[in-house]
DNA sequence: ACAATAGGAAAGTGACGACTTACCTATCAA
DNA sequence: TTGATAGGTAAGTCGTCACTTTCCTATTGT
């Protein structure tokens, strides 16, 4: 859904997350935690990452991949394009008929 | 400033107004009003309506002009290209999971 | 087995945001 | 001027969200 991922993106952590995921896709959840910590400053708890983790997935901005304890995270750009063309392109056929 | 504009497109009726202002430009506040009563079924107060067009001005997504005792308002989708290419990895092929 | 590691799932708190109510200013028509 | 229209502003309420704390499960290494 739009709303899920607009609201995703109101959080500028979550957004920092994206821009850690663009760098380079596949972290875990502690390599994310690492990475915002020294290359941002930003002081958050795990679980606090965890949390954002899941609102991006519910989004569909971020699919993961188990694999024995770990889990990795990968970027999907797919529903960023979707929103996009809702207000750049005029004559896109919208849902409203 | 991009925390602005994604501040602003977390709202479902500030992005109601949008879509409003993409079908028809240069609508004054009242109108606005109605047609998110009528076609949207948004039973919002006018204040409610003119606070949600601050947020969208102030993120730079609404244009105004003020004419008289009316206010046209037109929509700007500069900051969206913005936010788009941030994550949209520009030379990533198509079929790539 | 045991402990360390990677992750998940609660409840609780504090702050911010959306909305209403009420009141106020400015412009136009009679 | 008077009254109607178009818009602006402030206080207050209520819900939501981000974050911490605490505790729990699962996998791996020795």
């Amino acid at each position: 859904m739009a709303e899920d991922v607009f609201k995703a993106l109101a959080d500028p952590t979550r957004r920092r997350i994206l821009d850690e995921l663009v760098e380079r896709d596949g972290q875990t959840l502690f390599e994310i935690c690492a990475r915002l910590a020294t290359k941002h400053g930003l002081g958050l708890t795990r679980q606090a990452i965890g949390q954002h983790l899941v609102v991006l997935e519910s989004a569909g901005l971020v699919r993961s991949r188990r694999q024995g304890r770990y889990k990795f995270h990968d970027l999907n750009t797919e529903p960023l394009e979707l929103i996009v063309t809702r207000w750049l392109r005029p004559d896109a056929p919208e849902g409203t008929p």
